[in-house]
DNA sequence: AATCTAACTGAAAAATTTTTTCACTAACCC
DNA sequence: GGGTTAGTGAAAAAATTTTTCAGTTAGATT
């Protein structure tokens, strides 16, 4: 078990949620995935460490992460999306286009921008997404040539 | 008709798409949309303009107004995303988390930044999404006291 | 203006995805 | 170990999206 792991399943016991099979099974396969996971790819990955893993408790246990801030959702093409591990904090994901390979991005440095607009606009800005796209150093070897 | 609304027509007529009275609905419902609009959302606003129009219509218009760039998608909270009608080149938007009036934001200062992640991570960096979340003045001045 | 024809349409059906319900199970506190 | 209650999976229901198809209409051609 990494670090990850070990630190989201303290973090669930802090909060008063029972560390379950089907959870941890959910979570392992979360934390040893090298790419977003779709819902599907989660209750796959994670029926090979709890076999009797449901959809269901799929579907509760992301739910349950995002709350909690453990759990990012990453999209994908235009209307599908996934799920990825972020570490506590401000963090972005860089995503490769062609094999998923995803990697956490720190050091945002919207913070000038964002007031800039907020002073253009009369908004007050509260938060902001951003997903990079790339290819991966092993996919521009392979297919850059 | 707004400019942008005859642009769009313009645009279609010149990729050989014909100019048909549910797509034309479609584009009003968008043109005169302030805030992301979902599938549902596009189909009841555009039937105001065309009675008969189908949701299958409208899933097609979405499809096609994607591809030719004109249109972006905006998430909204965890799961969910409408659309938005997009000028041409590199914008993102502003959505307000209390109404949802959407502003297109021009002037993207990421450059830099993923000049410097692209050589920090070895990813040659394709695009980005970014989508800001802000408060508006109208909602500011409503509930901000 | 009448005609032609392929692009386009909406309704219905099918497929897929997500949520709800509920009787049963097992994690955790004692 | 025993009790309690949060958590579970299966099944059903609901919601969303895609496919199919016979009929319609935009736009080109006379
Ligand atoms: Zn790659
Ligand atoms: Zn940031
Ligand atoms: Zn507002
Ligand atoms: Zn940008």
């Amino acid at each position: 078990m990494d670090d990850r792991e070990e630190s989201l399943l303290d973090s669930l016991k802090a909060h008063g949620y029972r560390l379950t099979k089907p959870r941890q099974a959910v979570i392992r396969a979360l934390a040893t995935a090298v790419k977003p996971m779709t819902v599907a790819d989660i209750h796959a990955e994670g029926r090979r460490y709890c076999a009797e893993l449901g959809l269901v408790t799929v579907y509760r246990t992301v739910e349950m992460l995002l709350a909690l801030g453990q759990l990012h959702i990453v999209h994908l093409d235009a209307e599908r999306h996934g799920y990825a591990l972020a570490s506590p904090g401000h963090v972005h994901h860089l995503v490769c286009s062609r094999c998923r390979r995803i990697i956490e991005v720190t050091g945002c440095t919207l913070d000038g921008f964002l007031d800039d607009l907020a002073e253009r606009t009369g908004y007050r800005i509260t938060g902001h997404r951003l997903e990079i796209a790339g290819i991966c150093p092993e996919c521009r070897a392979k297919f850059e040539s």
